[in-house]
DNA sequence: TCATTATATTCATGAATACGTATATGCTCG
DNA sequence: CGAGCATATACGTATTCATGAATATAATGA
């Protein structure tokens, strides 16, 4: 059940799994991601990022089973790890889109 | 669509709502305000943290839009702002269920 | 094994943040 | 206005974390 009380160890597992996905440059790599999947590298180029900092934020992420890792001879070819990553954005971006728009319409409406 | 490219001021609004879901206390906090509104003392007493950090979470909750605040006289009442913010710690949770099944799963299966 | 390319990790550093203590603000009552 | 309680903010500190530069590991081919 979802009333469940969490207990907590859960809680911090909770937490870490959000702190994964409160960093912009993670964020980033999910979105890439969402187009299929791709290398180091490629993504590497995609976002500008530095290499290390690339690797080591997918390397959060994969240790939050956020993302799926697999090495393909000399390149990791990284991947989103299911739909469930994209659901929690989308009800964050979901919520987001809305308070802009109250924010629009109250501009709109009283000029 | 929920396949749009985030922008990159959105990436950052996204991210800042999930550091406010990143972090043990809050999320306590939010456990809490589950069963019903409460008084920042009341959550004081609830959760055994100093006032001040109550205060300061809580503050950082309302500005991500988590909590709603309402005084009512000396006191300031706090509640969910809606069911979307259960909804986000739902999927987590439910991912980390089943991650924890799984090891279960492992662990028995193999005794 | 050596060279090369792709990825991961180490190290140092600056920025962000959670926390406790102390203090300030806000509300109510007299 | 002054006392007293509830809540919010300021300050100092310890810790966490993102990042770039440098280095290490891994796989491929000669």
């Amino acid at each position: 059940m979802a009333n469940r009380r969490l207990g907590s160890e859960m809680l911090d597992l909770v937490a870490e799994r959000f702190k994964a996905l409160s960093d912009r440059a993670r964020l980033a790599l999910l979105q890439e991601l969402r187009q299929g999947s791709r290398t180091v590298n490629e993504l590497v180029a995609a976002t500008g990022m530095g290499q290390a900092n690339v690797s080591r934020h997918l390397s959060t992420l994969h240790a939050n089973g956020l993302v799926s890792r697999e090495r393909e001879g000399v390149f990791v070819r990284y991947a989103l790890a299911d739909k469930d990553v994209l659901k929690l954005c989308d009800i964050v971006c979901g919520r987001l889109e809305d308070e802009v728009n109250e924010r629009k319409k109250v501009i709109a409406g009283r000029g």
